[in-house]
DNA sequence: CTTGACCCTGTAGTAAGCTTTAAGGTGTAG
DNA sequence: CTACACCTTAAAGCTTACTACAGGGTCAAG
């Protein structure tokens, strides 16, 4: 298995060949050594590097963020300090989105709340009445 | 000011104008009365409409999702258990979203709090590491 | 009458991360 | 030899919510 085509790699690594294609395009994967008949043929290098993105958007990081973070490991001057840096700016951004969205959420939730939630009319919808700008009769 | 431009409607709900045309467009406002010019011309009743989407928005709904909600509140039978249910779907959503950035959030803390975040090699890095899909030293 | 702010339409571009399509060549099992 | 799965390319399409542009018409002030 230390060569294979496009599909084996797709197989290993949990992701389609199309996806992979991409990420070639769009330079985040090099491009491969090639068969006499054009086929793509990967190493398990490769399998390694396609992970590597899975595991980095599963933490979060975009596609152009894990670049960097490839080339970083690609750069044998790189140093576990610059690693971190992103990884605190990463941690920035989603404790700001975790934050956004318990705010979204408990005002859902304290719309709701109030909400007769059965066959009223929508004016006595504590919901729509707010979406139509009346003030709350349940502030805080 | 009963009677507005679209430039004026914009200005009085703080979006541009031409998303207000586009808003139109994709059916989340009805067709203006036009001047002989062909200006658009608004009634009070848009900028509540607007504002509707805006909050609506801002509770994290989707443009279609609005769209449903102007729906029921353009619907003389609807009641509020529909509306309720709507809000409902969208907690759990937001449940679960902020379900996974806490996981991705714990996880990151976790990677970087055992970094040497210094100017270690990248060998010693264990964020890097993790995402090669080496084993972490310092599972919990 | 000119200037400048405003309005019109239709089309295309943006971000992000793919997915799909069209039209065809290759490799292998039976 | 014939299926049939697999591979190739370039280009377009998808989603969401706008935003920008080109090329033109309108309105009010001075």
């Amino acid at each position: 298995m230390a060569h294979m085509t496009i599909g084996k790699l797709a197989q290993s690594t949990g992701v389609g060949s199309e996806t992979i294609r991409y990420y070639e395009r769009s330079g985040f994967l090099p491009a491969p050594d090639r068969l006499t008949s054009g086929y793509r043929v990967y190493g398990t290098d490769t399998i390694n590097r396609v992970k590597f993105i899975k595991e980095a958007q599963s933490l979060g990081f975009t596609l152009s963020e894990i670049s960097e973070l490839l080339a970083l490991t690609d750069d044998p001057t790189a140093d576990c300090a610059q690693v971190n840096a992103k990884a605190q700016m990463k941690l920035a951004e989603i404790n700001k989105k975790i934050e956004q969205l318990l705010k979204v959420r408990s005002s859902l939730e304290r719309l709701s709340k109030y909400c007769p939630a059965d066959e009223q009319p929508l004016t006595e919808c504590s919901i729509i009445n707010h979406l139509y700008g009346e003030e709350d009769k349940h502030d805080a």
